[in-house]
DNA sequence: TTGTCAATTGTCAGACGCTGTCATTAGCCT
DNA sequence: AGGCTAATGACAGCGTCTGACAATTGACAA
């Protein structure tokens, strides 16, 4: 069982968590301040940094827990499956089960409203761009154990992660266009727009 | 012919990127303040935001300039070319040329050594990334245009080109991990990247 | 040449993000 | 209960960046 301390911690850190997220989402990024947080929690900005290295953290950190149930989800598919189709099952996978694991903080409607203000921030959108790298060198390194070679040695561990993730951002940043921010929607055109890749590469577009 | 205040700024405008790059590569990015950049060059803080909207801008600079190069380069490719090829094409023709435009602002020492302090600095790593993304929308209206569809519409322009700048993403952190920091092995490692994106994505990785 | 106008710059003040320091508070454990 | 340690608040300070205003300097015409 969790000790008094810890369970204060938690609830200090999702009251932040939750009070920055609707800030964001209502006032803005840029426009709300780390005092405004801090004091929505009724808490001292020395401590709102105890908690998050930075505002940006804040802003990322309900994508993080989406990216990490990714990874987790492409590190339990089956060995025998074709690296591209681990990756795909396990967007799909992800894109199913997110609700669950967001609605233990914040409201989903408000996760993918944070969406939105991450692509229409400059200074967060770059952020999270950096974050996906990161994310995809570790994926680069999963699929090498699986299919066992070198990581360093061979670069189709890297670029074959690195297309995928390129598919990924163009369906991402389609569906916040869009008018259906909803996760069915996102489930469709993640479908949809990995199924095109192959055409677009080497098909010729005019005749089609 | 040029007026003496236009002469002024930019000879301005040099010496402050010039002392810029020359204080990252040495002390570092995060590790120099605006105001040794401003005092390098003898004018006031104030003077050096309204040359530079931030210190970031300063720092990819000169990357804006290859990325420029680039994009032009791919509007001049023969619209008979198929779109990768024409991004293939444009981009080798890129890093041979480069030498060239870089050296009328610094020496292309200066621009290698930048390119390591972008790629080991969390915060310019970001920003190039974000500004590669808007590089490839711009990329994919260019494609579009080229072959006759519907950006918008058809996701096949921006799906080609995420996929061209996914693999030239991890072309290009292969090479800065590399010793050989010369424009010549970025050359020689697009090519055999390029090559390996088919093989990565279809054949099986043990087998070969 | 000189006076007028516009552009460039410096100075100052201040907001905001973020960090170090130290005293204070509050939970933990014997 | 009382000592120990972790969490917090309060304060001072650095660095990036912006707005406002005054001073300077180049452009251009009378």
């Amino acid at each position: 069982m969790e000790t008094l301390r810890e369970r204060k911690k938690q609830r200090t850190r999702d009251a932040l968590l939750r009070a920055a997220v609707e800030l964001f989402t209502t006032r803005g990024y840029e426009r709300t301040t780390v005092d405004e947080i801090a004091d929505a929690v009724d808490v001292s900005q020395r401590t709102f940094f105890r908690y998050f290295a930075g505002k940006e953290e804040a802003a990322l950190a309900l994508q993080e827990l989406a990216a990490a149930r990714f990874v987790e989800a492409v590190r339990e598919r089956p060995a025998a499956e074709a690296p591209m189709e681990a990756l795909r099952q396990a967007v799909l996978e992800g894109w199913d089960t997110l609700g669950e694991v967001i609605e233990a903080v914040v409201p989903v409607e408000l996760y993918l409203r944070m969406y939105r203000v991450i692509e229409s921030t400059p200074v967060l959108l770059a952020a999270h761009l950096r974050r996906n790298e990161e994310i995809e060198d570790t994926l680069a390194r999963v699929l090498a154990d699986r299919e066992g070679v070198d990581v360093d040695a061979d670069p189709r561990p890297r670029l074959a992660v690195a297309v995928f993730g390129g598919v990924m951002r163009v369906t991402e940043r389609r569906w916040g266009t869009d008018g259906d921010l909803s996760l069915d929607a996102m489930r469709g055109l993640t479908i949809a727009y990995l199924e095109q890749v192959g055409p677009a590469l080497t098909q010729n577009w005019r005749s089609s």
